[in-house]
DNA sequence: CAAATTACATACGCGGCGTATGTCGATGGA
DNA sequence: TCCATCGACATACGCCGCGTATGTAATTTG
């Protein structure tokens, strides 16, 4: 008989395996972006082969649907942080969005989460993981709603509007020659778009 | 010597040639998305081989920046009418922003413009139609500082988060099984986060 | 009229994905 | 104890698709 003993070294070992092949695509992608990274390269950096990647994704996609997932429950779990440490529940919205943005900027993040992940996944709010990071700003925004903080607004919708603005601030901070001056900019336009939901 | 005449038919044969693969590549990309369209399947429906593709556009990258920069200028007129019709400056950027949504929901554009097109091509702000459609929107934002029709704010900063929001809205409602509903509250929330530029 | 150029079509090679098949250790019943 | 099974990978194969090299017919140029 098999004992928990056993099995339990023989489940840890396929983690092992499975941890080894995220980190190797998460190299890849970010840096060669999904549709150049070859299968055959990655596993190997892995120290594998494509069969293990077939055994256990089912295919690239379900590869980088998991290395996304890991990324989207990394970042979550930043925000949330960022989050709690305010004074105020409006500054911690304001305080992880501005966290958002900046980590929007990583282009390992940018890479994989903000383009690759939705043009080869579909919307984000389909994914398995239903986007750990969305689902943060957006209990945080019901939140301030339920407290009387900030006046009634759909949450999901308030969050969705917020979290593309910040995309599209951090495409653009990466992608400008003048990262500093770029930011402030969009963290000050980002400011004034946030305060609409205070104030109207 | 060639006439003029003659020269300028050659140049519509080759415009013809071009526009033809265009199209047929914007209903490949629309419905199959770009890394499942097949160069030869898409200029087999042109009635032409590869050879004219690689020919007049480089190569698959080249073809979906022409795609693009076509759609693009198309938003960018259809929404400059919009704008044009309000009947002040302000209910302009609302009604363009309203159009840029309702845009963003059909599926050529989204799939094509929105999805394939950044993570291709990277940033939209670094192609070379310079996203006729985000200057449209900056151009009129400048405009309402200029005019103290609202504070001043750094405008291609505001178009960028507002298009960022809207595109994330058009994303949503897409992929809602109550469009009309989703469109609604994200409609909702988008003016709410406007207002914070015309406020603040 | 020969040489060069244009605007494509055809032919070829290479890499990459998915799948089918093989292998080896572990398991479990007789 | 032995063999049948199964799980977790590795290996082998075929097909497709891109890019490029080469071919070709029409046209232009000297």
């Amino acid at each position: 008989m098999e004992t928990d003993w056993v099995a339990g070294r023989r489940a840890q070992m396929m983690e092992e395996t499975r941890a080894r092949l995220i980190q190797a695509a998460r190299q890849a992608f970010a840096t060669k972006g999904f549709a150049a990274s070859s299968m055959d390269d990655l596993t190997a950096a892995a120290g594998l082969t494509r069969g293990a990647l077939y055994h256990n994704f089912g295919d690239k996609k379900g590869l980088l649907q998991a290395v996304v997932d890991r990324i989207d429950a990394e970042m979550a779990a930043r925000l949330a942080v960022v989050g709690e440490r305010a004074e105020s529940p409006w500054q911690g919205l304001l305080d992880e969005y501005r966290a958002y943005i900046e980590m929007a900027v990583e282009p390992e993040i940018q890479r994989i989460v903000l383009l690759d992940g939705p043009a080869v996944l579909g919307d984000p709010s389909t994914w398995p993981s239903q986007n750990a990071c969305l689902a943060e700003t957006t209990r945080r925004i019901r939140a301030l709603v339920a407290e009387g903080a900030i006046p009634p607004v759909d949450p999901e919708a308030a969050a969705r509007l917020l979290n593309g603005a910040s995309l599209h601030a951090a495409l653009w901070v990466a992608a400008s020659d003048a990262p500093e001056a770029t930011l402030a900019k969009a963290l000050d336009a980002f400011r004034r778009l946030a305060e609409g939901l205070a104030i109207g």
